[in-house]
DNA sequence: CCACCGGAATGAATTGTTTCAATACGCTCG
DNA sequence: CGAGCGTATTGAAACAATTCATTCCGGTGG
């Protein structure tokens, strides 16, 4: 493959100047250029961005780790970040944890080898053992979908204690006095928030936690709805609400208790998370608590940006929340 | 940030000796091993990607270039490759090309300045140009759900045409004489095909081209599809059945009639394309053709891993085409 | 006529790793 | 006791770019 001493020779010039026409047109004469591009164009040369990397320090490279790409909630998350990085000329990597300590662990090693200029990460380790390793590397990072747990760090959550207050409020508004969360792992603390949420809306109308029954999961996915709704018509008394912890599981409850015969909202209300667009295409169109996803990406991109571009120590770190938003839809009509 | 230099000195050896440590452990004396490993620790030394890989030529990282993140169906293509891609020790790097042909060239120039080891691509230029100027860095790529053009490439791929056949084959079937098919863009070699498949049914029933009444769209998302499912309203006289070229498509399509209070699948049927997981979910559970599209994912990969790890010229470039098969689900049964 | 000046081009140093020929060292055998 | 051997270690070259002090050169002013 064609590198810059190629096209210097080819061209009749020296390296520096090859890597000047490329980083700094303006510094050469019109007809140099001219000669030193008709030589790129020529052999077919594209500069190695490994040996760019090996000169600056750091890639350009921007690592986006999230818990699962398979849910749309997080595919926004990543579109968003994607814009932002974009927009500084920078590329995303964007990697799955699928909520496991050790991929996590092995995909922050790998950023570290590669170099990136930052990680978007939205932590599937709730010890934080994985990121305090990590502030080892001094890369900077910012969290996605959780606030900052020091001041060491930025990051970008949409408050869960609200949502979970939002989708519950709505449920006992609509008469309903017996709520299932359908949870996830113990550990995330997306869950644990939502849970808190829900239980200060039971407390708000006079419930105690008991209202609650937890129906708990290990994964997030529609599957795991199925299984958990299959768990649900095994309840006696059955609850007349499911709070899910996020639209997956919703959709794979609705799916249960659809097979079941059970009618939906008329014998069981739903409320999922997230508010993906397959919400709106439900079986019953299900009322969600919509999060920015978007927009967070977006923001948690910029912030990284932000400190990573810092040179004199100027950059303050943040902690930035957001607000969710309930949308009401049919899965959770009032009984009769 | 610490370098192998550092470490050598730390544990007073040569650099060499630190490489073989880390590259062949077995060739180096245990305790020489136990004070580098010492050191490397107290230093929190990482090694450099970059520096490896400006040695090695290229680097570690397989490419994915998708039509659309957004869909569950490239998606699992990409979770299919990753899987492949990690058994081998190598990253994965997905992006999105949006049906673009400026970002796929963009993306492609990307790809070349990285000297990622090689690149599976869903291609967004039906002119191929793109893929020619590629192919002059001389890195292997595979064609992912398209069939070769050319001897040059492995391609991967699932057969649309007959995919066509099975969904309109099944409305025929079941009575209904008059197929809408919602498109997507007409240079995606997909979407043609899929048309070809669906003439081929009726025609095998006895009904002409005229038959099939195309509602084109411009993008292939689930905003589109109720923009398609709009028209469809507005066409007289009105198709009983609608195959749409995937499943987001349909799910929009189905949210419009809906909406319009056009039964389904009594007054018109749906027949959706790839059998995302949420086509199972839907308002009315779509039927929808399924893809292998894990499998071709890790086909795709596993064959471009072949083809760069060969050395001496043994690789022969393969065409692999899989076999869609067709889930009958409640929105196309038959009316009355 | 020489010194100086400024813009353009040069070329060597630098980056962190891997690889490999060369070396060093301890051991055995003659 | 020295030659020969095998293993462990060394050190320098190579990779492909960027950077920057230096050189070169034509033109101008003293």
């Amino acid at each position: 493959m064609a590198g810059i001493k190629d096209v210097a020779r080819q061209a009749g010039v020296s390296v520096g100047t090859v890597s000047n026409v490329i980083n700094r047109p303006e510094a050469v004469l019109p007809d140099t250029r001219a000669r030193v591009l008709a030589a790129i164009d020529e052999l077919g040369y594209v500069r190695s961005e490994s040996a760019r990397q090996l000169r600056a320090g750091r890639s350009r490279i921007m690592a986006l780790l999230v818990l699962d790409m398979g849910n749309p909630f997080f595919v926004d998350i990543a579109r968003g970040a994607e814009r932002a990085a974009r927009d500084a000329g920078l590329g995303v990597m964007v990697c799955n944890s699928g909520q496991s300590q050790e991929e996590e662990s092995e995909y922050l090693g790998l950023f570290a080898e590669q170099r990136v200029c930052g990680v978007l990460v939205t932590p599937a380790d709730a010890t934080g053992k994985n990121l305090e390793a990590f502030a080892r590397h001094r890369i900077p990072y910012v969290l996605v979908d959780r606030v900052a747990a020091s001041t060491e760090n930025c990051a970008v959550s949409v408050d869960d204690v609200r949502g979970g207050m939002l989708a519950v409020g709505h449920l006992v508004s609509a008469g309903r006095t017996s709520v299932a969360y359908v949870s996830g792992p113990g550990d995330l603390h997306q869950i644990r928030d939502r849970r808190e949420g829900a239980l200060a809306a039971l407390a708000e109308a006079g419930l105690g936690p008991e209202a609650l029954v937890e129906i708990p999961s290990d994964r997030l996915d529609v599957a795991a709805g199925r299984d958990a709704g299959a768990r649900l018509l095994g309840l006696v008394p059955r609850p007349t609400a499911v709070f899910c912890a996020n639209d997956l599981l919703a959709l794979g409850v609705l799916q249960a208790l659809y097979a079941a015969g059970v009618r939906v909202p008329q014998d069981v209300a739903i409320v999922g998370y997230d508010d993906i667009e397959f919400a709106a295409a439900a079986a019953v169109p299900l009322t969600s608590v919509r999060q920015p996803a978007v927009v967070m990406g977006r923001m948690a991109a910029e912030l990284l940006l932000e400190e990573a571009d810092d040179e004199n120590g100027g950059h303050q770190h943040r902690s930035v929340v957001l607000q969710p938003e309930l949308v009401v839809r049919a899965s959770s009509a009032a009984p009769r």
